[in-house]
DNA sequence: CGTTCATGTTGACCAGTGTCTACATATATC
DNA sequence: GATATATGTAGACACTGGTCAACATGAACG
């Protein structure tokens, strides 16, 4: 599994360059340019970022990141299982698993009275 | 994503596996093994864990991801500018760059009197 | 069906943390 | 040195979210 933030795609870096420059200079020292606020607000209501945040609070939790680390090493793992390593009742168990599973992270399927985990295909994180 | 064999080999899947069809087959419906809470405490006490941890808690925070994700666009960023984008006060915002840099996923130079912000080279998470 | 076991859901509690104000520090300029 | 600007620090507050007890659901078995 990888959180990456990859570095390639740069966007005109000469405004923010000018802005800089224009500020060490002297000239107008206009701090706080509302040029950032629309290229904050372009980055956030660009579609990935809700989703991004959302896979990162996901997996930025003890217990989760614990159950998701197990199941890389077991196949496949059933909730009982799961409340016995992070040593949680099953309540927290389950709401944590809903969580991972609503990520993508997880997938779930059940086999009579109980549920089995296991890793989704490209459990992956960008930076958007 | 891959699972590594080495690590799979090195914690006896066997064990959860009989301890799975054990139970399936009604014998011995022991849920619950301690075995659990072992392989739970040797992922947790290795060192990768807890710093994976801290990293994924850095960047699952609405502002954080979105200096992260402004940096990836503008080669740098001072302070001010980053207060500019996210509408936060100073306070907050100094307060979160340090989370970043702390994570290592930033590092801060001073130039007089601004605090300037760039993305660290390698700036990666990986599951343990 | 009724019972039992595994799990999901709800509601409440509370610790952690993101946030701000107020003050402190640092740097540049007069 | 005095002042102004930019940022760091400390403390207080509010709100999100992890947690559990209690109840509900779903499945296997007599």
């Amino acid at each position: 599994m990888l959180i990456s933030v990859d570095m390639m795609s740069a966007v005109r870096p000469d405004a923010a360059l000018a802005t800089r420059l224009e500020r060490l200079t002297g000239e107008a020292a206009s701090c706080c340019v509302p040029e950032y606020q629309d290229l904050a607000k372009e980055v956030v209501a660009s579609g990935r970022f809700p989703e991004v945040l959302r896979r990162l609070r996901a997996l930025a939790d003890e217990h989760r990141l614990l159950a998701v680390a197990l199941l890389k090493r077991r196949k496949e793992l059933c909730a009982c299982e799961i409340q016995a390593a992070t040593g949680l009742s099953h309540a927290t168990v389950s709401h944590h698993m809903t969580v991972l599973v609503d990520a993508g992270f997880v997938r779930s399927r059940r086999h009579g009275k109980w549920m089995y985990y296991r890793l989704a295909e490209r459990p992956e994180v960008r930076v958007p």
